[in-house]
DNA sequence: GCCCAGGTGGGTA
DNA sequence: TACCCACATGGG
């Protein structure tokens, strides 16, 4: 299985790589890039991106001192504006009582017991807690989307309904420890599902029988 | 018009 | 635990 989950990685990485994943400028932007992005095409969360740099906002102060309503006018292009209103107030009030705003300090701390405070904190589940972690705080966690469960199941390497927690820990428990190989290993999987993957619930077109020899592709 | 997008939380059985 | 549903917008 090791050497399954690494030969996969290289030939996603011969065909798409690198991706150089989180599409930010700052770690800050990646937490908020995450939450915006919830169920929400990318296309989308960049306008509301757009908006928040444009009114030079897209900072822990900014985003703190901005009044729900204008918050919510700025990230409207990404959809769930009261949701993501409130999601976006929960994690950035968290981390200016946690860590004074500072995105650094968080990930100074140790990755089991950051990732359980991310998680108990309200609108960050564990996509969106992983990616924070990983890719503003280069924490060597695994990110487990629909694509990865999708893109797995379908070539036998895991269950149907297996659960986050399950493919995570397949990744992890496989794969060397490594942020770098964890950022872009979801970025690629990521990029050859949004190219071959879009119909659900398999396409026949799919890269890896492209690229890979799966038997029962 | 319909479906989907880099989910999450809350309610119910 | 395992479903079900609300949540909002824009592109194909």
């Amino acid at each position: 299985m090791t050497s399954l989950l690494l030969d996969i990685y290289e030939r996603l990485y011969r065909r798409f790589g690198p991706c150089r994943w989180w599409p930010a400028d700052t770690p800050f932007e990646v937490c908020v890039g995450a939450i915006l992005t919830q169920n929400t095409n990318w296309a989308n969360v960049e306008k509301a991106l757009a908006n928040l740099k444009q009114e030079d906002l897209l900072t822990p102060e900014g985003i703190r001192a901005l009044p729900q309503d204008r918050l919510s006018e700025l990230i409207r292009p990404a959809g769930f504006l009261n949701v993501k209103t409130k999601r976006l107030k929960c994690f950035v009030d968290w981390l200016w009582e946690r860590y004074a705003g500072r995105l650094d300090l968080m990930s100074a701390e140790p990755l089991a017991s950051t990732r359980d405070e991310l998680l108990a904190v309200h609108g960050i589940g564990r996509e969106t807690c992983d990616s924070i972690l990983l890719y503003a705080g280069n924490y060597p966690t695994f990110v487990v989307d629909a694509y990865t469960g999708r893109l797995f199941t379908r070539l036998g390497i895991i269950g149907e309904g297996s659960g986050y927690e399950e493919i995570r820990t397949l990744f992890m428990s496989r794969l060397e420890s490594d942020p770098a190989l964890y950022n872009e290993y979801h970025a690629l999987i990521v990029m050859q599902c949004k190219e071959y993957c879009r119909k659900r619930p398999f396409c026949s077109a799919c890269v890896l029988q492209e690229i890979c020899n799966f038997p029962g592709n």
